[in-house]
DNA sequence: TGAATAAAGTGACTTAGGTCACTTTTTTTA
DNA sequence: TAAAAAAAGTGACCTAAGTCACTTTATTCA
């Protein structure tokens, strides 16, 4: 169980800022960061903004994985991406007038720091590193995307899930992958009872283990393999 | 047939400039741009670069269409987006030393110009409009392509056609939607076979007319409706 | 701690949409 | 302008993956 009240997070100490869009930051920067952020505690499936809500700031993950997704016409979810320690998320929502069109909620409890949107800017205006930063950002994020969308289009669902589960195990590093069977399938793109099924193929051909819902993956070779058709 | 010289295209009264990044630019900036840039022409499937070469700048489309895809594991295009007049193409590989994911290739022939990345980045680092447009544009697109990824993994063909020819409709404006059945095939993410009996319903529905290739759309109306299926 | 609720998993059935193998039409180009 | 090449269009067939209706197993929380 986390601390709810983690009053002692202070960005100079949050390790999860090394591999943060701050890592940049001189100790004068970290801690004007320090002074314009706050905390708070998320338990599990607790939603950080709203599709079709205005941006107010950006939130910066210390503890704890994210999902950001969108909804399809009969309100289906699409899982976009998982955040994880260190990732400021709700960052792309800043530079436009525009709502929200993803929503962002918590996979499990977590730390969270909030950033305003002014604040922000702010740092963005001044600081040419993080601004230079954002830029690659946004820039790799949207080439990430063209693969994303040509898997879509183009794999196959078991394709598409071995490509899901190297992603993920890059994300749930150290760990296992902790997802219900629904978020996963909202991640691959596929019905969950087909997701099952597909999970099971892979159980018996020795590629994946499971341990209750956590998956293990025994012969991540054969999912590039498999991702690859 | 356009002029394969055409000296006479300077920035100061290029039409397309109005609907582009660069429409804020003061004359002396437009001045600055004239100067940098080169014009040339291209003609009907001729790519401005391809997919794992190095980035050296951005190119201006003047006059035409442009076509940008990523090919998946078999070689199959995967169209992510048509580029029309005033935009500008290349620009996200700019922020980053990664060679280019996608392809770019006319669709038409078409007059294009090209400024060298060091003087776009050049034009970013000391135009703050300038930058604030392209971070507006990254984020709006990368919005745009949460919106394409969940289309694809959740509407039916049926749907994404009905989608991809609304979309269309906004790049040709005032004429017709003009591409080859395989490169709406590869847009819409399906076989061209099932493409070509797809826009037979929509004909025998009267939801769209085709004259040769080229596709006239009658309904609207009816074409939201259905892409929201 | 055990009832209630949610998630995981199975089986039977259906169908959207892919593939292959063609013919017909249009566009290129020699 | 005719031959070649490319694109458009058709038909038959197949299968990946969706849907529905359940049972079983985990979680949650009162």
């Amino acid at each position: 169980m986390l601390d709810k009240s983690h009053k002692h997070v202070t960005c100079e100490n949050c390790l999860a800022k090394q591999n943060s869009l701050f890592k940049s930051f001189c100790d004068e920067e970290v801690k004007d960061l320090n002074v314009a952020k706050s905390c708070s505690y998320f338990k599990k499936n607790q939603p950080l903004f709203i599709e079709g809500s205005m941006p107010r700031g950006v939130f910066c993950l210390n503890k704890g994985k994210v999902k950001i997704f969108s909804r399809g016409e009969e309100g289906k979810e699409q899982i976009i991406h998982v955040a994880k320690e260190g990732e400021i998320v709700g960052f792309r929502a800043m530079f436009s007038e525009e709502p929200y069109k993803v929503t962002a909620s918590t996979l499990e409890e977590s730390n969270i720091c909030f950033i305003s949107k002014s604040d922000f800017l702010n740092l963005v205006d001044t600081n040419v590193t993080l601004r230079n930063g954002i830029m690659r950002e946004l820039s790799a994020e949207l080439a990430n995307r063209v693969t994303y969308i040509t898997n879509m289009a183009q794999k196959s669902v078991r394709g598409r899930l071995a490509f899901a589960l190297i992603l993920l195990q890059e994300i749930y590093t150290g760990e296992m992958i902790n997802l219900t069977r629904e978020d996963l399938a909202n991640f691959v793109g596929t019905a969950t009872e087909t997701l099952i099924r597909l999970l099971k193929d892979f159980k018996d051909e020795g590629i994946i283990q499971t341990h209750g819902r956590k998956i293990e993956i025994l012969d991540h070779e054969e999912l590039i393999t498999i991702s690859g058709t």
